[in-house]
DNA sequence: GGTAGGTATTGACACGTTTTAATAAACCTG
DNA sequence: CAGGTTTATTAAAACGTGTCAATACCTACC
């Protein structure tokens, strides 16, 4: 008659030790140091466990620990397959240390950055990967000083004294893009950027500039700047507009998008005006997401090794909340151009 | 000189209520329920939360009540787009009332499935929106009794008594690609389905068999089925080979992907073999993720509405966790038909 | 047989919050 | 102004866990 009960209240760790006649510090002791208690009373503690269905409550034991058994992950926007598949690298690294992720999406905007990183604190999260939407810091330092530890994502430029921080070299992989259509022959280049200004996509313009310089030309002559309001297909599709206006004779010979997604876009504006890449315009992208490689024609991108970018974010995060005298370090990985059909020699 | 300290212990509700001049269960009044204190002393404990920057502990919290603030999402593979934009949706919808939403991967396998949904339980989740990797509900039902409700995401298969259910109506799905090629004038049709048999792709198959029937057909005759192995561009791309098998005579006229993913594999599977859609072959995929607009040709696919999809099924189990007495509904979406340049009519 | 030394277990408290029942104060009403 | 009613506040008791000092038990050694 006891089983007909819907819901009954939920067994605790009082519970498995009345039943297993311990005491509930016992108990503790079994679930978290097993060495210390002795082979006999322990699978005697296993048994009731198993019999009850026990279920550690975390709230519990975060209360009393000061630190919850989660982290957070603050990107820009999920949707973007870049940010997926670092998550993913993120997750599957947390999930081996039985670590929960938290999800927070920005969108890029700074408040609901904000609302995030507070969420964060009021969680005790153990620790949080974060891309942040600008350039400020002041939301990072304020969550460290509330006890939880981060690190920045796809930031090579903060002071390492903040935090530990993991990138990729957009300063290089905007210069492998930019000797790639240089050498092709390329002499009027547009720079397809992001909307504001993203470090990434300044530091990706400056590194074009460098190997225009590099090559004798001067960067203000063969690049151009266009910036656009997302970072998606539809506003790389609308960018071309801009990117032709000017007429054939001033036109770009060459597209540099932020993005792949952007670079995709445009590939697509161009079909709708009668040109294609790379014979009227090469195109390149960056990130190299899977799409790029399925597109026609394969897009010419610069590759971020984004998964592993996930994954030695978290770990890092992790060596920070072990280590005890932990000194910041500053991870960056190097991109590489991965050449596929949209890019071709220049034909007057 | 008080400000040098590096890091000072957390201030919670008593330093705040002892601040204010007030019991600690007022502060929690004020920040609970506002209208049951006085306007003075409100004040004056607002006026303490700000000075002390107070920030307050959902583990205590969450302890005293059994019932978390956050909630669960499990996915299949945040990797693939479709449940990225699904995430997105779930995410804006918790976001709103102050949930943080935990993102898990099952990666299709039912032991990290059953790992996730132990880490739910633990951490006493408000609830969970999941996607299960097979029609066992066992994992379900179990966490339920944890008091852990969930919402089904693309499960409608399942008994409404279990749970609430969201889901796009995968037989109308497959019957309006069905009809879609028939009508132009197909006799041969692939299925290209997923690994195992996912609920999804078998009901989508029944709906393509369906069709055929309808026009008089006979559905063993004109419909032939492919299993990949996983759901990504890549198996769709090596499908191909199979797809092709037994000579151009033999050959199918159409292929109807479970997912764009497979889909934009298979157009550029064929392309590597100097065939193309749809002039050799129609292609139609499912989903209409972001890509499918973009590749070339145009993808030809049914559109599921899947940030909807996150939304209502959050809706749903917010709603569940307000009104004490629910009962369970079942939420259908009507999929649609998107027509592009990967399907024209066949010609002998 | 007594004691030192070790090991296994316990009991009690602390973590930060919410809630409930009780108290104090103010306010009506006849 | 007594008695009743509302309003504002408080004190204390949970919630489930981890930790730590203290105790009980055992063994081995002199």
């Amino acid at each position: 008659m006891s089983s007909t009960e819907g819901t009954r209240r939920p067994v605790g760790i009082n519970d498995v030790a009345a039943r297993a006649g311990v005491s509930p510090g016992t108990v503790s002791n079994v679930l978290n140091r097993p060495e210390r208690v002795a082979e006999s009373t322990r699978r005697r503690v296993e048994r009731a466990v198993q019999e009850l269905d026990y279920v550690r409550n975390s709230s519990g034991r975060s209360l009393r620990s000061g630190r919850s058994d989660s982290v957070g992950l603050l990107v820009l926007d999920v949707t973007n397959p870049f940010f997926a598949e670092v998550a993913r690298g993120v997750e599957d690294t947390a999930g081996e240390e039985g670590l929960a992720v938290v999800l927070l999406n920005s969108g890029e905007q700074a408040a609901r950055q904000q609302r995030s990183i507070r969420l964060l604190a009021e969680q005790r999260a153990a620790g949080a990967v974060i891309m942040p939407v600008d350039g400020d810091t002041a939301d990072l330092l304020w969550l460290r000083k509330q006890g939880v530890p981060g690190v920045l994502l796809d930031r090579g430029d903060v002071s390492d004294d903040i935090a530990c921080s993991v990138s990729v070299d957009n300063h290089a992989g905007g210069m492998a893009a930019g000797r790639h259509l240089i050498n092709l022959g390329h002499e009027r280049i547009t720079y397809l950027s992001g909307p504001g200004d993203l470090e990434q996509c300044r530091t990706r313009l400056e590194g074009l500039r460098a190997s225009v310089a590099e090559s004798g030309a001067d960067p203000d002559q063969v690049v151009r700047v266009i910036h656009t309001a997302q970072l998606n297909a539809e506003s790389g599709e609308k960018a071309v507009e801009e990117v032709l206006a000017g007429g054939p004779k001033r036109r770009p010979q060459a597209v540099f998008c932020t993005n792949d997604q952007l670079a995709v876009g445009v590939i697509k504006g161009l079909g709708e005006r009668g040109l294609s890449a790379p014979s009227d315009l090469s195109v390149v992208g960056y990130d190299d997401v899977n799409l790029a490689a399925l597109v026609h024609p394969g897009l010419t991108t610069v590759a971020q090794p984004k998964y592993e970018l996930g994954r030695s974010a978290m770990e890092l995060l992790l060596s920070e909340l072990n280590d005890p005298d932990h000194s910041h370090v500053r991870l960056r990985f190097a991109p590489e151009l991965t050449v596929r059909g949209s890019t071709a020699a220049y034909r007057p």
